[in-house]
DNA sequence: ATGGTAGTAGAACTA
């Protein structure tokens, strides 16, 4: 049995969050981090930083949006890349890097945009469609976790202002129960485990927002979920709010969590 | 407070 060390960070950018990530990287030592909004084509993914550091990377993005990584210590066995169906495959929001021992399912959700928008239609189904990903491809009694952000704040403890959000397309109703569904799969959320009840626990906090981490003015829509052999396993998952305190932060920050595997 | 900032861009879009 040995400890498993992962974390999840949307970084806005990873070319300008170099200056964070890789730091954090050093002082941690996750056995994965899962990045999203990476915002950069393959061929200018910053690799040579991530070796220096001594992290493996595997990695799918486009020039200006969306794009998700995977850090490792050691190589992935398999890495699949998008949703694999007969929609758009969006191979710069969903990456599945396999370990001895566990599937990551590493995902940076839609946003949706605007409740009348069709990207949040395009939301929803998206969410239909990581549900038939995982029936088709994984089973909830092997070790799987499913991470990163996720768009969506499960409860009123995870949003700073339940009502006046409760039509925001990361807060809805329809939202909370799409991803309800992708949970029900068999994911218990890794964070909730550890810390039942516990308002105030944000992992973004919008630029827009002076002060927003010390006014407490943020959202829990990051998360790490995993399949019950791994959630019984799990030692703990906690926000680490430096990253999001230093000059020039991403607008979310770091959730990582640690399991006997 | 339907404002505000930051990213990639090199104007306007996304979050």
């Amino acid at each position: 049995m040995s400890r498993f060390k992962i974390a999840t960070y949307n970084v806005n950018s990873i070319r300008s969050r170099l200056p964070i990530v890789i730091p954090w990287l050093k002082e941690n030592r996750p056995d994965v981090l899962c990045m999203q909004e990476t915002k950069v084509d393959d061929a200018r993914f910053p690799v040579a930083e991530f070796a220096a550091a001594g992290y493996h990377v595997v990695f799918k993005g486009e020039k200006q949006y969306n794009g998700v990584a995977v850090a490792s210590l050691k190589k992935p066995q398999d890495v699949f890349y998008g949703l694999a169906d007969d929609g758009p495959a969006d191979v710069a929001r969903l990456i599945r890097a396999d370990f001895p021992g566990v599937s990551v399912i590493n995902a940076y959700v839609p946003q949706g945009r605007d409740r009348d928008a069709l990207q949040f239609i395009y939301k929803l189904e998206w969410f239909k469609r990581l549900r038939h990903y995982l029936e088709r491809s994984l089973t909830p009694d092997k070790p799987v976790i499913w991470l990163g952000d996720l768009n969506v704040a499960p409860e009123n403890i995870d949003v700073h202002d339940p009502k006046r959000l409760l039509g925001h397309v990361c807060f809805m109703p329809e939202v909370r129960e799409a991803f309800a569904a992708v949970k029900s799969w068999g994911f218990e959320d890794i964070f909730r485990r550890h810390h039942p009840g516990e308002a105030g626990q944000y992992t973004f906090f919008d630029y827009r927002v002076p002060g927003a981490v010390d006014k407490g003015v943020g959202w829990r829509i990051d998360h790490i979920l995993a399949t019950a052999p791994l959630a019984k396993r799990s030692l703990d998952c906690r926000i680490d709010l430096r990253p999001r305190l230093m000059e020039r932060p991403s607008d979310h920050t770091v959730l990582m969590a640690e399991f006997d595997i």
